[in-house]
DNA sequence: CCCTTGTTTAAGCCTTCGCTTATATTAGCA
DNA sequence: TGCTAATATAAGCGAAGGCTTAAACAAGGG
């Protein structure tokens, strides 16, 4: 399964939303997810399995809980594979390095 | 079908690295993609399909030929969502903004 | 007009995926 | 040691997705 795959899934996106703020258990995640699309804790279960196998997430006990934690890796790997297009929407990027090219050469005269 | 279902096939993410470049009618795309993953001229129509249906891309009649523009809207969303987890690979992004800065003070002096 | 070339569409098959229910596992506490 | 709470896993089902073959359609050129 492709990391485009991962997050395909609404569900597993609305999980890295969450992770994104901050490290949550297990059952924090079902309690919110599972109200918002409807779905039992087994199902959000599979889905962390998910962001575990694909490295999304990783996983500590603390108890009998499981805390989970954001891994950034693959989002920043699918981040990098949209870098060829974004010259489409923003042109100002190639502006912006000389922008700093700039500043650089001034402070060091 | 969500715009990350979308990028989660291998031939439309090939499909759309072959439009970032240039636009290319149907049967030159077929050349391409067919070969490199054994598909029929059929599949890729289909995987043409869906990126029209979901505005990744627009087609032109020119003859008995279809020619293929990448439209870049859905990708750039996508690449809206992910905004949100780059500071974790990317702490150096407030750092710039910041850099801007300094050289537009600078010339205004 | 027909034939050929370029392309799309239809039908059907097979696999994968997400869900549910039911069961297992693990930790801590009485 | 049992009981409960927190979580994971197994089995099975239905829907969706991608592929193939076959058929349809559109645009020129003879």
């Amino acid at each position: 399964m492709h990391a485009f795959d991962v997050l395909g899934d609404p569900v597993r996106r609305r999980i890295l939303e969450i992770l994104a703020e901050d490290r949550h258990a297990s059952g924090e995640i079902v309690a919110i997810v599972g109200q918002e699309f409807g779905i039992t804790q087994s199902a959000i279960s599979q889905h962390l399995k998910v962001l575990r196998d694909h490295g999304f997430a990783t996983v500590q006990a603390e108890g009998p809980r499981r805390i989970y934690e954001i891994d950034p890796t693959p989002i920043a790997e699918v981040d990098q594979w949209l870098a060829r297009f974004r010259r489409f929407w923003e042109p100002k990027l190639e502006a912006l390095a000389v922008e700093v090219e700039r500043g650089k050469r001034k402070r060091r005269k």
